[in-house]
Formats: structure tokens, sequence, C-alpha cells
DNA sequence: TAAGTCGTTTGTGTAAGGCAATCCATTTAT
DNA sequence: ATAAATGGATTGCCTTACACAAACGACTTA
């Protein structure tokens, strides 16, 4: 008798398979690569180093050696902003140009010994600003978070290069 | 006697409490955002917004209103820049500026009734750029990383609010 | 009443980055 | 073999996002 105007939820909510997130992450993740960007930057300066360094090179150690259309492509960067960002890096010998073999109008562009040691120290110096930015997230969280981002990252970037190589 | 050159590895590993991770998550984190950023500006121009100023709604409606000084160290930007940014967003009637009650030099910035549709509507519009962007993490990655998100972002901005109020 | 504070406006400077044109070396197609 | 296409480099121009400084009005606090 009290029935009439309470609609019965009989297991309605089950027809839908997956209650698609609501959750954006673009904002979050924007903000956050800020703080960690400014608080990074100044670790950074006395290596001479920026952050768009740091991921052209931590680009380049991941994938061991990238032509730089493919930079170009997973750095979602202009040609030319490309050509600059290697100058640079190039002129303190942190990278190397070589002519790929199989194709000679192509640059193969690879980490030196020293690109290598300097990502390092700059990983190292940066520990102090990350633990900072990440302060509220334990180890382990730090870790999954490293994971997932690893994993987000990855997939984008593969697909176009899937295609093409 | 096959034992001369191994060294045991006897229970060593086990003195270092914990392992600190060595991985810097500032360089994947700057190049997703970047991703994400560049793919929500297209969705977001069509309902004349930029990613700036979705960060910010956010945060409005996040925590429900703010002082202008609050934004400008939650979003760590020039006090002058945020000045610019709201007007931006006043101009469009999604947020509102009204003096503070206790103390009538400060203004409470809060999101409108427009303002809340509006973000939901670029939220809405974003569905499709992060599931390109997120597309190699499934529903609970995504929720997590959503997570740890939110839990880095709010950890740094409260420390600072936290003294102050 | 004086001094400090919040927000606003204006103006200046810098750095990131897109876009277009031009050039060279090389490869591929005809 | 010659023509067309491609990878990269260089130059120049333009926009945007910011930071920073100075000056002002409204307000609060000492």
């Amino acid at each position: 008798m009290t029935s009439s105007l309470v609609i019965q939820p009989v297991m309605e909510p089950v027809i839908q398979p997956v209650m698609e997130p609501v959750h954006r992450s673009g904002a979050l993740l924007d903000q956050l690569a800020r703080r960690a960007r400014l608080r990074a930057e100044s670790e950074l300066a006395p290596l001479g180093l920026r952050q768009r360094h740091l991921v052209a090179l931590t680009v380049l150690r991941c994938s061991g050696g990238s032509t730089q259309q493919a930079l170009s492509s997973t750095l979602m960067m202009d040609g030319t902003n490309i050509v600059g960002l290697l100058n640079e890096l190039e002129a303190e010998q942190l990278i190397e140009r070589r002519r790929s073999p199989q194709d000679r109008r192509r640059h193969v562009v690879e980490l030196t010994a020293k690109g290598l040691e300097r990502l390092g120290q700059a990983e190292c110096a940066l520990a102090v600003a990350e633990n900072e930015v990440f302060g509220t997230l334990d180890d382990a969280q730090r870790e999954t978070l490293y994971t997932l981002l690893l994993q987000a990252v990855n997939g984008e970037g593969s697909r176009a290069e899937a295609l093409r190589e």
C-alpha cells in the first residue's frame, strides 16, 4: 500500500554491464605535471638541462635509438623543433646523430655514454623534487603510478610506430 | 667444490628495508599530459574552452569556492595571470566573483550553475579523447590512475592551505 | 592615521612551439 | 637517367603562456 511513489530499482542497474567511469584525468594530469615540471626545473638547471631535454633523453634511452621522425611523432612535436632540441643535446654531446645505413637520408639519434650518465645524474637529482610532488603517495603507489604512466605512454606511441615499421 | 666464484646471496637483500624506486615519473607525466592536452584542446575548442580553463573549473568545483590567492597557489600560477584567466571565465558567466564578507578585500570565486554545466559538457566531450590517450589502460587501471593523481594533487596543495586557514 | 594586503590593470620580456618556405642529400619511380 | 618524393636542416614569422614589476583602489589592521 505504500508503494505508489517509490519506483522499485529491481535489478535495474545490472543492465548496464560496466559503469563507465565519469572521471576525467586530463585536468589532474595537467596540473600534477605542471607542479612536477616547475619543481624539477630548479633541480635540472645546475645540470644545464630543462624538462624538455629530460623527456627527450628518457624517450631515447627507453627506445634505444630513434629516427627523428619517430621522435617527432612520439614527442608530438613539430619536426623543426625536434631539430632545435636535438641540436642543444648534441652540442653537449649527450646524443649522437648517425646516418641510417638503410636509408642515408635518415638520422638515427642515440644516447651517448655521456648522455646516459647525465640522465642518471638528473634522475638522481630529481629524487628530492619528486619526493615533494608525490609526497602523499607511498612507495608502492608511486610505483604503480609509474607503471600506469609508462603503459599509457607506450601504448599511444607504439600504435603509430606499428603502422610505420 | 664449485663454489669459489659465486657469492652467496644468503638473505643479504633483506638488510635494506625498502628499495627506493629508481623510477622518475616526471618525464612520463609531462609527456602524457602533453598528449592529453593536445588531444583535449580540439574537443574543447567547440565549447569555447581551453585546458587552462578546464583545470581552473575543475579545481573550483572540487574546492567549492576559493579565494584568488588560494587559486594562485594551487594552480601555481602568478596572481596577475589568475586575474586574466578568471576574467575570461567570468565573461562567459562560468564563474562568479563575490566579495568575502569576512574580508572585503578578498574575492571568493565560485562556479556558477552555467559553469558547472559547461564543465560537465566538457568532460563528456573529453571521453573520446581520453579513450585514445589512455587506450592501453582498462577501466580499473584508469580509475586507479585517477585516484593516484587526485591524491598526489590534493596532497601538495593542501599542505600550503593547511598552514593558511 | 599609517602601513600592509587583495585584487586589478598595464606593460614588458621570455620561452615554447606551430607553420611555411627553402635548401641539400638521398631514395624511388618512371 | 631523369624526375619526383622524402628526411632532415635552417630561417623567419607568429601566437600563446607565463613570469615579473609598477601603480592604483578598496579595504583591514596596527
